[in-house]
DNA sequence: CTGTTAGCGCGTTCAT
DNA sequence: ATGAACGCGCTAACAG
């Protein structure tokens, strides 16, 4: 059995007073004589009474709690990601709630009914992997609960969303690798549902054009993120004639994977071939053989900012539009050098065009 | 303005039935026409009616949600333990509330504090790392909130806790390093607050006297966990006479740290000096120097062992007691060899005694 | 300044 | 087989 906890109505019948006294006293409302006041807090600090949140909840129609969807934890821009949520939601008063949908849509959508029923103030939500129907987060705007997309955000115009300039990142990439002499430059890009994806792609026509670099479209191909996957995306590639010398990788994981694989193959990093990715994991500060630079995509920031913008929402009662639209602009961050000392690999040469 | 969303009244009226027969005939309450049943049932699911969470907690006194604080979630150990706590947790029907401490033992009281006026039906919990006082985690008891702690958890008896088996694991490594040959065998621990370091230190006297080898205690070296705490803990360590020529580190963070630092000190790697940690970080596969062997320590079974053992204490109704104590064993993972192909490290030569 | 009343939405008696 | 009534704890509208 639970045990009884004190009421706002057990406080009252004490001090023979009612339970609104009771209540706008502990509300310090202006209109309680300051004799009552003081009793009422008293008695309230002695029984360590508190207001049972629920109660409060029910009546409020408020919860003060945040959904958060994630497709993984464990992967570190998501635990950044929601780190950030969480500190700027405890700074806000407001509790986090979440559930990880493990790239799995059904899952997801169980997660969001849970989350109305729940009836929480808002939810923050990246998608699974192959999310291609927004109906269950569309339901919750009907609901009158706010959503706000960050990172792998849907490709439509009506809905809140942080998410990733990956032009900006992948420009900066790109001409990064140009500028080192690069002409064959590979993409092991993430799978097509991703709108990342093809953001990538476009960037990349786009730059190679700009500084008149042809085009080979077979030089992009499509990972599913797994080692496997990689593997094979990466014999694709180096199987181009002539192969690339400089791969742009989706991100850290995917490029570790293929750095595994191009080096078993004996190819020499930085010499035969480089790489450049996304993400910039701490972690990759301790390999011998990283990513030569990788774009920092702020995971802390866009949780923050998509908190920020949910409380937004919710201050303009009910009125979703505008939508807001924030674009964090990637960074990408040169190596300078393996940090692990005296194994450090050569200074990169100008590779050669061709194997 | 929250849109309104239908409630049982509603569809009673709309039916000009009483509010109770919709509330049974939702429950298929055996007592109910099937007529009417289905009447209501049709209607509920044409107007998306979905049972207002909020007021069933505030009656049922009860949220079907648990409070999960952790020191810091994007630290892989735990974030891999709540991923193993929250993916049981769905299939319990629960939600997951959490809070990060950040190691701030004021923020994890703050947290403990909003999960109790939350009325969470249960908190796991892993001590910050500076926890020593835990009469906030006591104060839940009182509420009958139970509270399970996993992995750092309070010297007491009188707990619910899932811990890791510090010996087992301990042991495993120290005779592995043992039958390497090594002699001179450091220790890089944690801070001594933490129980761990303590059972790590006594683990150590007891299996070096078993194998007769001569205990010298400033071969134990406490680290604050940073990069820079660990390089002083391994210049100490390094300065001993004659050095030590294996280090057991308290987890593969601090491993990698001193590594490198070892590396940029001119060291060769498992010939001079070698390594064996804890966490056995998935990443670590990546390293070309990476620790021979690592203690598997199981996160995500810590977690899913915490919340089983939560979901027991909730069912017995009020009696806290037997406290349950499960231990999870460790198993130290050996690293055959570097998976990076051909730089691979050399098979390790027996090491010299001393420098 | 304070008390009374009412109601949030639901499930659960207790009566028909 | 169904309805009426009640109460969970709290707040707010409406008296006084």
């Amino acid at each position: 059995m639970k045990q009884k906890l004190p009421t706002i109505k057990e406080i009252a019948q004490r001090l023979n007073i009612s339970p609104s006294t009771v209540s706008r006293a502990l509300h310090d409302h202006p209109s309680i004589g300051l004799r009552t006041k003081m009793q009422v807090q008293k008695l309230a600090a002695a029984l360590h009474y508190e207001p049972n949140q629920t109660a409060i909840f029910f009546k409020q129609r408020k919860t003060f709690t945040i959904g958060v969807v994630l497709p993984e934890l464990t992967e570190f821009f998501f635990s950044r990601a929601i780190s950030g949520i969480e500190d700027i939601a405890v700074k806000h008063n407001y509790n986090v709630l979440f559930g990880q949908s493990h790239d799995d849509v059904e899952r997801e959508k169980q997660i969001i009914i849970a989350m109305k029923n729940q009836r929480v103030d808002g939810v923050i939500a990246s998608l699974a992997k192959h999310t291609r129907n927004y109906d269950h987060f569309m339901a919750l705007q009907k609901y009158n609960i706010p959503v706000v997309f960050f990172d792998r955000v849907p490709s439509l115009g009506s809905v809140h969303k942080v998410s990733f300039n990956m032009t900006q990142g992948t420009q900066e990439a790109l001409l990064f690798l140009i500028g080192q002499g690069h002409r064959r430059i590979g993409v092991l890009n993430g799978p097509e549902e991703m709108r990342s994806s093809k953001q990538r792609t476009d960037t990349y026509q786009n730059v190679l054009q700009k500084k008149k670099i042809k085009i080979d479209l077979s030089l992009i191909v499509s990972t599913d993120l797994t080692k496997e996957g990689t593997k094979k995306a990466m014999q694709e590639l180096l199987s181009r004639k002539p192969r690339p010398t400089a791969i742009l990788a989706i991100n850290d994981y995917v490029a570790m994977d293929a750095i595994q694989f191009v080096r078993a193959a004996g190819y020499k990093m930085n010499e035969d071939i480089c790489f450049v990715s996304y993400a910039n994991l701490p972690i990759t500060s301790y390999l011998d053989h990283r990513p030569m630079a990788s774009v920092e995509q702020y995971p802390y920031e866009q949780g923050a900012k998509a908190f920020e913008i949910l409380m937004q929402v919710l201050a303009g009662e009910g009125s979703q539009e505008p939508y807001h639209t924030v674009e964090i602009d990637g960074r990408l961050i040169v190596h300078e050098k393996s940090l692990t000392g005296p194994n450090k690999p050569a200074a990169v040469k100008t590779p050669k065009t061709s194997a």
